[in-house]
RNA sequence: GGGUCUGUAGCUCAGUUGGUUAGAGCGCCACGUUGACAUCGUGGAGGUCUCCAGUUCAAAUCUGGACAGACCCACCA
């Protein structure tokens, strides 16, 4: 050990002294590549959910870059060949929109730059914030393989996907059609179902007078394009008149409507009859289709009224709903409006804008149709069984929490078909050219002349369900067909699919889990993951979402400035479980950065006070406090590995502390100081050491920095600490057991001075009674006379008379004495003691209750009966002991 | 309308298959310069485990119901 290192260990951890250095060593080690790693115990792969090019990186990526760290670190410490595998995601509609605002303030559209300027605008936008997201991801402590970094977007990626879609067109599962799709007419684009959000609004309910009927609609304007009415078929009331066709009065004159009868009218809404704007409503559409009703479009992309609306056409549709309710009214068409009609808006995820619904040329992927690319099931089927049972030969794919299966089969039983065509410029382009007539769909552009590309881009989900397979092949030419089916021949591939672990939020279960499932049962034959492990939402500390207008967001770049990598990353560890949100507080990253800084301190101690000896431990010269740490250490070495292979790194980290603050620092630290032990450097420099090494997946840079001074290896690629060392050690130890009463009597005596306020300084006499342990006591002297109890004098006999004047103390069956004389409060310690007495006699009953109760003696466990005689027994011989005290008392 | 989750100390949460006189962190109160640490230490107070009923020898834990809150899905024209 240098001076120099020793001074470099300041009184307090300074995180940003450190952190960069520490992430350049681990970089340049190569350790992050999965290539100079061993494959002891096998391989095990994470696929890191890819941030959006859209921004920067928030608290949620932070717990999800921390969730993924640990399992990677760990397993790399524990043997396995790691590859966690980093990406960005282009993010197609979010992304395009971003670059349109800003676009925007230089008075440009995407429009008036054309497709080609306007996405080389994009790409540099999304190269810069690729750049800002790799800082972030490093800063964040990451360990992950830089070298095999992907995006969604690039070259060997769109080889992945031009080849899933071409072929899943050969099987028929790829289909064009004209369908009624949710069209955001600022977007300018289709979204799939679940991109829909609703919003409650209070509106209007417009009661139409309508040739026969009387009916309630939300959307008057929609009156122009209907051509149908429904009624439900066991409606009573319209029933002589289904079937029939009736002249309809409107604004632009008389039309035709047929009466059709559907289940999916509720007759209990407005007077059961329902209009039918098959074009602008999807129920509508597939009621329309059901019964062979025609359709009539009359709102266009922009969301205006088209051509065909009149002297509407132009007016957007609330302008045009306005206009039209006016024109009724005066033609007595209304029969009334309802004021105060809380319904539902569809919104645009992205930008919140009111969907209309319109037919529209699109693709879809067909969810049900049976193929015998999955063994004769459709891709809804072989999802379910993916979770349920297992596919291919392979497990089921088990999600953390459980309770999310039940979502994901909810969800995907009532899954339609998918529309993935975008009419956004960024994203993979379709894969499908025409030429009059003519479809070519293909992993390239055909040969010859007059083929025109289909303008329409990919959704965005559509690339990302792929990220599992397409990011372990490293360049295009290791994808291809082969016998229609997707061949992915890479070293990686072969090494790391099916990935071990899918780390990502609840949130997006359906948006991406699903998605991935589906894609790749579909194209390689083959489960993506193994395991779901789902974190949920980082709050703000009175359990709102975090948003930049609410101004509640808590930057994790700002924390780790603060408060350093490590204290953040336990923040965002300690006290959450899966599946649920967390409360996230300035002031909890700061109790956690004092925690980072006790680990500091401990460690200096050791290195620089005690000193660093890795010589080997002899079993021979450990004093019983040395056993008991280690026995206590194995422990902890056991359940750190259970809980990390078990998700629950809450539970681990909060081991971990409470073992290092408790157990590790404040008694066995303390007890060093005065436990003349040979073996004691000895023993600091081992546990310090697997103390590194369990901290080291939860706080990377401050064990790493740590580890330096005293070793000239990285912790990063130590091997994981094994408990067996420790029981080779030490064996069965009574010593170590027997060495929890010390611990007792000593907080026994701090506590007794403190009840009765005896000065700190104020030395005092204690007698203890120790029975059979007499000897064992007794050598353990010096330390129950040092650890701050304050004591000049102490006896330790077998046993003897109860003391007068003194405060009585028991642990288990040893008495303790602290003859206090006049320090005595005697009405207090009356008190105390009756108290005390009066705790223990309604204890006592009610074990004894237990125990004459033949139910319980006849039907509980051995063991519980036994555990139960014990604990009456010593309340009994408590009881006695406190009755003569009190006796003497008085 | 269908579904999921949550309700444990002032706050944030643990509590694995039913058997602990119910735990931690923060906060609070009292005290403290004892070989690293005030980003610290010692001690303490504080809970009828939301309520009701049931199963059981035994329930914070299992079942049913009520109340309160969060979220997801579907969607009514």
């Amino acid at each position: 050990m240098s001076k120099e290192n020793i001074e470099k260990l300041a009184k307090a951890y300074i995180p940003k002294a450190y952190e960069d250095a520490v992430y350049k060593k681990w970089e340049h080690s190569g350790a992050f590549n999965s290539d100079n790693l061993e494959s002891r115990k096998g391989d095990y792969c994470i696929v890191m959910p890819p941030p959006n090019v859209t921004g920067t990186l928030h608290m949620g990526h932070a717990g999800m870059l921390a969730y993924e760290d640990i399992m990677i670190r760990f397993h790399r410490m524990d043997g396995f060949r790691t590859l966690w595998l980093p990406g960005t995601d282009h993010a197609a509609i979010a992304t395009q929109t971003k670059v349109e605002k800003i676009i925007k303030e230089d008075g440009l559209t995407r429009h008036s730059l054309g497709r080609e300027e306007f996405l080389k605008k994009v790409d540099e936008f999304a190269q810069k914030s690729h750049d800002t997201i790799e800082n972030q991801i490093k800063k964040i402590g990451s360990s992950c393989d830089w070298s095999r970094e992907a995006f969604t977007l690039d070259k060997t990626r769109n080889k992945a996907v031009n080849s899933v879609f071409k072929l899943m067109y050969e099987d028929g599962l790829v289909y064009r059609g004209e369908r009624v799709v949710n069209w955001c007419p600022r977007c300018h684009s289709t979204l799939a179902d679940d991109e829909v959000e609703y919003e409650e609004v209070t509106g209007k309910l417009y009661w139409l007078k309508y040739g026969p009927f009387v009916l309630a609609t939300a959307r008057p304007e929609t009156k122009l394009g209907d051509t149908a009415v429904a009624v439900h078929p066991s409606d009573k009331r319209y029933k002589e008149m289904v079937g029939k066709d009736y002249e309809i009065q409107g604004v632009l004159g008389k039309f035709m409507v047929k009466v059709i009868a559907d289940r999916s009218v509720d007759m209990e809404f407005g007077s059961g009859v329902v209009k039918v704007t098959p074009a602008h409503s999807l129920i509508d559409s597939e009621m329309a289709t059901r019964h062979g009703i025609p359709t009539k479009k009359i709102i266009n992309e922009d969301g205006k009224m088209m051509d065909n609306c009149g002297k509407y056409a132009g007016m957007t549709t609330l302008e045009a709903r306005e206009a039209i309710v006016e024109d009724m009214q005066e033609m007595g068409l209304i029969d009334h409006i309802e004021e105060d009609y809380k319904h539902k808006l569809s919104l645009c995820y992205r930008c919140d804008t009111v969907i209309e619904p319109l037919p529209s040329l699109q693709w879809f992927i067909d969810v049900n149709k049976k193929t015998d690319k999955l063994l004769g099931k459709s891709i809804k089927e072989t999802c379910v069984d993916a979770v349920k049972k297992g596919v291919f030969k392979k497990e089921k794919i088990n999600i953390i929490p459980s309770r999310f299966e039940k979502n994901y089969f909810h969800w995907m039983d009532n899954l339609r078909d998918w529309c993935v065509s975008r009419q956004i410029w960024y994203g993979h382009r379709v894969p499908v050219w025409y030429k009059d007539e003519e479809i070519f769909v293909g992993v390239e552009a055909p040969k010859g002349e007059g083929w025109v590309q289909d303008e329409d881009t990919l959704d965005t989900w559509f690339s990302s369900g792929m990220w599992t397979f397409s990011t372990l092949a490293n360049k295009p030419e290791q994808i291809s067909i082969k016998d229609g089916k997707l061949y992915i021949d890479s070293e990686d591939f072969r090494n790391f699919h099916p990935t071990a672990v899918l780390e990502t939020g609840y949130d997006i279960l359906f948006f991406w889990v699903a998605r991935m499932i589906i894609m790749t049962t579909y194209a390689i034959n083959d489960i993506p993951f193994k395991n779901v492990y789902l974190h949920g939402l980082v709050l703000d500390e009175k359990g709102k979402k975090m948003s930049k207008s609410k101004g509640n967001v808590i930057d994790p770049l700002d924390m780790i400035d603060k408060y350093g990598t490590d204290a953040t990353r336990l923040s965002l560890i300690i006290g959450s479980t899966p599946g649920n949100d967390m409360k996230l507080s300035e002031e909890k990253i700061e109790g956690l950065r004092n925690m980072v800084n006790k680990l500091w301190n401990i460690s200096r101690y050791i290195i620089q006070t005690i000193g660093i000896d890795k010589s080997e431990i002899k079993k021979e010269n450990l004093t019983a406090a040395d056993q008991a740490i280690i026995v206590k250490v194995q422990d902890l070495i056991d359940e750190i590995k259970k809980d990390l292979e078990g998700y629950r790194f809450s539970k681990a980290a909060e081991y971990l502390r409470e073992f290092s603050r408790n157990d590790f620092a404040d008694w066995y630290l303390e007890i060093t100081k005065y436990d003349h032990s040979t073996e004691k450097k000895k023993v600091l420099t081992l546990i310090l050491s697997d103390l590194l090494k369990l901290w080291h997946p939860f706080a990377p840079f401050i064990t790493e920095t740590i580890w330096s001074n005293f070793n000239d290896s990285l912790l990063l690629t130590e091997k994981w600490p094994s408990s067996k060392k420790y029981r080779e050690l030490l064996g069965h130890s009574k010593e170590a057991s027997l060495f929890g009463e010390i611990i007792e009597i000593i907080k026994g005596i701090r506590n007794v001075r403190a009840a009765h306020k005896v000065a700190p300084d104020k030395k005092i006499e204690v007698v203890i009674y120790a029975g059979e342990q007499t000897e064992f006591i007794r050598s353990q002297e010096h330390l129950i006379k040092k650890l701050k109890t304050g004591i000049e004098k102490l006896t330790i006999t077998e046993k003897g008379e109860c003391l007068k004047n003194a405060v009585p103390l028991t642990v288990g069956e040893i008495e303790i004495y602290l003859p206090l004389g006049s320090l005595i409060d005697s009405k207090k310690e009356k008190l105390r003691l009756e108290n005390e007495l009066e705790q223990a006699e309604e204890y006592l009953a009610s074990i004894e209750r237990k125990l004459k109760n033949q139910a319980f003696t006849k039907n509980a466990p051995a063991e519980v009966i036994a555990r139960e005689e014990k604990k009456a027994a010593s309340t009994k011989s408590k009881l006695s002991k406190t009755k003569a005290l009190l006796q003497q008392l008085s």
